[in-house]
DNA sequence: ATGTCAATCGAGCGTTCGCTCTATTTTTGC
DNA sequence: GCAAAAATAGAGCGAACGCTCGATTGACAT
């Protein structure tokens, strides 16, 4: 029975298998599939257990079940399993974010809230990546560093354009701070770096989603009254 | 020549050095503070590059130029430095936050808008103990994160407890999201946590301030329309 | 000058790390 | 059924780790 999510650990590793299939020496790609499934499960829990530098690979043999040298297989190097992990999550993102429907990419306002929500689910489906990816990120050499800031600014650029869009159209009240666009990552990101949190207090994904909507809705849409309007520096036009 | 700057890192280690009398070998006060200043700015410059775990004491030795016994005298294990910023860390929000103004503390509106402002501007003056803080949380051992947790839930609580008796005096529009008091930290961490990025395009320390009181008064504040009114159950009464 | 004690040092201990490499087992092609 | 090839195992290597401890230095009272 195939599975049809698209998002589970297996097509993802799939995926992985595909790009990295250079440094990885197994050629069944049945066996290997599901090897690397089991690996980078691995590596994701004890990783967001206790941090991806404190998680030896002795650990990681012990947790996958797979030798010293099986893991070596599919990695040359530990910061090498660590790039594989990380580029799979900007793939994710763009994949996922830069073709909108037809319908909503025509309004700016909804593609926002498109944006908005189809981030969140994302996330959401690949929370143990997104956390590995936010949290071990400056663990990362420079060079493949420097793909995660990209990747990064690539995610903040969707919502500065929706925003820069529908502030030419006239959608935008007067008093919308310009650097609302940066401030939406974050209001986005606590949804999986603080999991725990929400799940103790019985927050669903979809009042989550509703709520940041909300929350970025009101500051932007037009209302009676301006805020803070003794700093004009601070705000579009 | 005396410093009157209340949180350089040298009135820090004095506390920091109150605090951990029994476990600091170092007799005399003042060569104690002077060169834990030095450990300590060492510890979290090293440590907010590539992590706690990643950093060795032979690293924070060469760095601080304090040899690897003199260390040792400050702390007796690596564990405890840890501890030891951590919990400098929640003293000064518990210190700077608790006591709000006589005339903010009566007016909710006013008492939040302190409230984000003192917060974004102590983890400013604070940043790379804020940063460490945040990054490292997840190497405590189970004791010690448990009173890292408390000291987040008592972050929010600050924000939930005006939110809620701004609700009560009916200063609230119908339509606010339950949870926004848990997202107005994330909104203040980012400050600290991206700090490159907005130090890169010019974003002022006070811009920021104004800008995340903006978003925060625009989602509370009575106005015309309340958004997202089929999703009663999100959102206050 | 000398005795005392706080402060400092850095080589060394046992352990564990990332990683390699040979031996062994399993699968494949005929 | 049996070589050849692919996949797997885990002991072993040098390096680096957290941490200790006896030797050394510096400051000060007598």
């Amino acid at each position: 029975m195939e599975t049809e999510k698209p998002f589970d650990h297996e097509a993802l590793c799939r995926s992985m298998l595909e790009h990295n299939s250079e440094t990885i020496s197994i050629r069944n790609p049945e066996i290997a599939i599901k090897k690397l499934t089991v690996i980078i499960d691995a590596a994701l829990r004890l990783s967001n257990k206790k941090g991806f530098q404190a998680m030896s690979l002795r650990d990681l043999s012990k947790e996958s079940g797979v030798s010293m040298g099986g893991l070596y297989a599919y990695f040359d190097t530990k910061t090498t399993l660590l790039g594989m992990i990380l580029g799979e999550v900007t793939r994710a993102v763009e994949r996922e974010l830069s073709n909108p429907p037809q319908e909503v990419a025509q309004d700016p306002i909804a593609h926002l809230n498109w944006l908005i929500e189809h981030h969140i689910r994302l996330t959401d489906k690949m929370s143990p990546w997104f956390v590995f990816a936010f949290m071990e990120a400056k663990s990362f050499p420079l060079a493949e560093r420097r793909i995660a800031t990209q990747s990064e600014e690539l995610t903040e650029r969707y919502f500065s354009d929706v925003c820069e869009r529908a502030h030419r159209q006239g959608l935008l009240r007067p008093g919308v701070p310009q650097i609302l666009p940066m401030l939406i990552k974050p209001l986005i990101q606590d949804w999986y770096v603080k999991r725990p949190k929400y799940r103790r207090r019985g927050i669903s994904l979809r009042t989550y989603i509703v709520s940041v909507q909300a929350i970025v809705m009101a500051a932007i849409l037009p209302n009676a009254e301006a805020l803070a309007p003794d700093h004009p520096e601070v705000f579009y036009d």
